[in-house]
DNA sequence: ATGGGTGCAAATAATTTGCAGGTAA
DNA sequence: TTACCTGCAAATTATTTGCACCCAT
């Protein structure tokens, strides 16, 4: 919950890595590709820890996630509090935060009329960015 | 394409099985799902042959399909003819076919904003559905 | 001290591919 | 015939776990 800091878990390098790197990055990225990167600039981690830091930070919902074609899981750091959706490019993965206005209430009011409790929703939009579609 | 029926397949056993499977299902249901059920009721079938139906059936837009959360696939017939999301049930998979009436127009102006194009959206709803509601 | 953290190697799990036959058209 | 199809075994890919050791508190 509290984490990164919540006196039952411990401040190391390796964590502090991992959430550098995800705070500078803007596009999701996959567990792999973090640990590939931190090793390139020379920090020495596990892709095992790699693993276990990237989870953790989802289910402490610090870091939102994907799952791409390969059902391959990707991660990055959220920059708006509140709920909210992602635009990704399908080439780079550059990535726009978006809110959807009328869906929250409509999926809410669909689950009703239909009898499903406690619902929530994954909404997430692909395209080509500006950028790949001219080099594309 | 024309997919199962199109001049350059052949129609075979295994594949009216999966087909036949998959038209009296209501969930969401993985490859193995698929394979475990048609050798259950006796039809003999590899579950390669199951993996590569179920994924040319997605191919060709036959069959709707979601990743849950270990990165597994399922599908499931579409009903709908028209673009559609789906409410599905947590526990047992239980579906049913909505409509998104803002959502594809919504879909459509945000990318525009950002400037992205050729874009398309993953939107599916999860709940407990009435029964497992009562049996949990 | 000591309980959480780390990482290698091995285990899982989902899915794909090589290849030697089968079979629908 | 002749593509296309099937299925076993082996390979791949993403991710998790066992376990002995390390380190932040």
């Amino acid at each position: 919950m509290g984490w990164p800091v919540d006196g039952r878990h411990h401040r190391t390098r390796q964590r502090r890595a991992v959430l550098e790197l995800l705070a500078e990055t803007d596009e999701f990225i996959s567990a792999r590709q973090v640990h590939a990167r931190l090793r390139e600039r020379g920090s020495s981690i596990g892709l095992t820890t790699v693993y276990r830091t990237v989870q953790a930070l989802a289910d402490a919902g610090e870091v939102d996630t994907v799952r791409v074609d390969g059902g391959e899981q990707r991660f990055r750091r959220c920059r708006e509090e509140r709920h909210h959706h992602h635009l990704i490019c399908r080439h780079c993965a550059r990535t726009v935060e978006v809110t959807g206005p009328g869906v929250e209430a409509w999926a809410r009011q669909i689950a009703q009329v239909h009898g499903y409790s406690e619902v929530n929703h994954t909404l997430e939009l692909f395209g080509t960015c500006t950028e790949c579609r001219q080099s594309g």
